[in-house]
DNA sequence: CCTTCCCGCCAGACA
DNA sequence: TGTCTGGCGGGAAGG
């Protein structure tokens, strides 16, 4: 397969433009565009195949992001090389699971050992740890006949995982009172409470970066710095999915604001397939449209800190600038044929429209599933 | 320098 | 066995 590996050898023999540019091949960029390529109507499954060479990127990086996209419910895993695609309106059930399953786990008591709190100065000392490797086996049920194997192997291997380790950084949000965090310290907080070296920590918080910059680009998250400290952290953007018996309440959101997503599209690779092949369109990570609404909603255990955000429907964006036709500087040798699917070339209002009734879509059934209660399958 | 984090090797899991 | 998954950590880009 040779496919030898060269970095930053720069210009292509062939390519004239793109040096390089790490950026552009962000972990975050591209489930940006993952989403904006999905999150259209007639999705009802996605080939990992397909998505890669769609987003002109290697398979490995399509796991990545997938991983981390059904941990929150986005995606479902459906066989090999297939995933169903949930949808939005799946979030919300599915950070009301994690967080009921983060409060199980941790018991009542909200405290643990915890007795190094590493870093410095953490504004309030409420530092209600959890740590523990969730293994929840049994893992996707679908009438899987396997007779009971005991495989305990594989377990290890599992609770690495970087899904794993996505709900575990989520439930740290929606299960502690702490709304900022390093990823430094989220690594010592999630690490099996064992074997703090820094070996293991680095890895770890190399994984957590991989995280936080998918999750930042769906608006799950967001970039900080600690008030004091200039160190960086994130900060939970994401909805407080409140559990229990709270029938329709808060959760209100009266009208999202109309606003102009501003994203170009941008024709890049740099990267050394096989001849023709690369059809990277990067997309802006941008287009939050999250409604940050003040809604008393009760709180729940303990009444500390009530904020309650609200963010939109997370998603993607790739409406073309005004102004700008996108498509001029000639064709290449990409596959036009499957962008066209995907993107309404041309007519900029059309795709405009077009996204903004998928917003109000996956708005309106994740509302209606919150109001409503209505029970939802949710992965595993 | 330090932080961020992409790339892709290669080992388990699975067909 | 071959293919699919996806840990893992080197080391380069970015600041």
């Amino acid at each position: 397969m040779a496919l030898p590996s060269a970095y930053a050898a720069g210009v292509e023999s062939g390519s004239k433009d793109i040096p390089y540019c790490r950026k552009q091949k962000s972990l975050g960029l591209l489930c940006s565009n993952f989403l904006s390529l999905y999150n259209r109507e007639g999705v009802e499954t996605i080939g990992l195949d397909d998505a890669a060479s769609r987003l002109g990127v290697e398979r490995r990086r399509i796991y990545d992001i997938v991983n981390v996209l059904e941990s929150v419910g986005i995606l479902a895993r459906k066989a090999k090389n297939r995933y169903t695609w949930k949808g939005f309106g799946a979030i919300p059930k599915a950070l009301e699971d994690l967080k009921k399953e983060g409060f199980r786990e941790n018991g009542p008591a909200a405290d643990t050992s915890c007795s190094e709190k590493v870093s410095d100065d953490d504004e309030d000392e409420m530092c209600s740890d959890m740590n523990n490797l969730s293994q929840n086996d049994k893992s996707d049920s679908t009438s899987a006949p396997k007779s009971a194997v005991p495989s305990k192997s594989g377990e290890n291997r599992k609770e690495k995982s970087l899904g794993l380790l996505t709900q575990n950084f989520v439930k740290l949000f929606l299960c502690t009172d702490m709304d900022m965090i390093s990823l430094d310290d989220a690594a010592k907080l999630l690490l099996g409470d064992g074997k703090h070296t820094s070996m293991t920590t680095r890895t770890k918080v190399r994984r957590l970066y991989d995280i936080a910059n998918v999750l930042s680009s769906m608006k799950f998250i967001e970039k900080t710095h600690h008030p004091e400290t200039r160190k960086p952290a994130f900060r939970w953007l994401g909805l407080n999915a409140k559990s229990d018996n709270g029938p329709a309440d808060s959760l209100v959101l009266s009208d999202s604001k109309r606003r102009m997503f501003g994203t170009d599209l941008t024709n890049t690779s740099a990267k050394r397939f096989k001849v023709g092949e690369d059809a990277a369109q990067v997309l802006k990570p941008h287009n939050p449209m999250r409604v940050k609404h003040e809604a008393e909603n009760e709180v729940e255990r303990t009444r500390s800190a009530v904020k309650s955000y609200q963010f939109g429907p997370f998603a993607p964006a790739n409406v073309p600038k005004v102004g700008v036709s996108q498509d001029e500087k000639g064709k290449q040798v990409v596959d036009w044929e499957s962008l066209a699917s995907a993107y309404r070339p041309q007519y900029h209002n059309q795709a405009l429209k077009d996204l903004f009734s998928h917003y109000v879509e996956a708005w309106k059934s994740w509302y209606s599933e919150v109001a409503g209660k209505s029970p939802i399958q949710l992965m595993s």
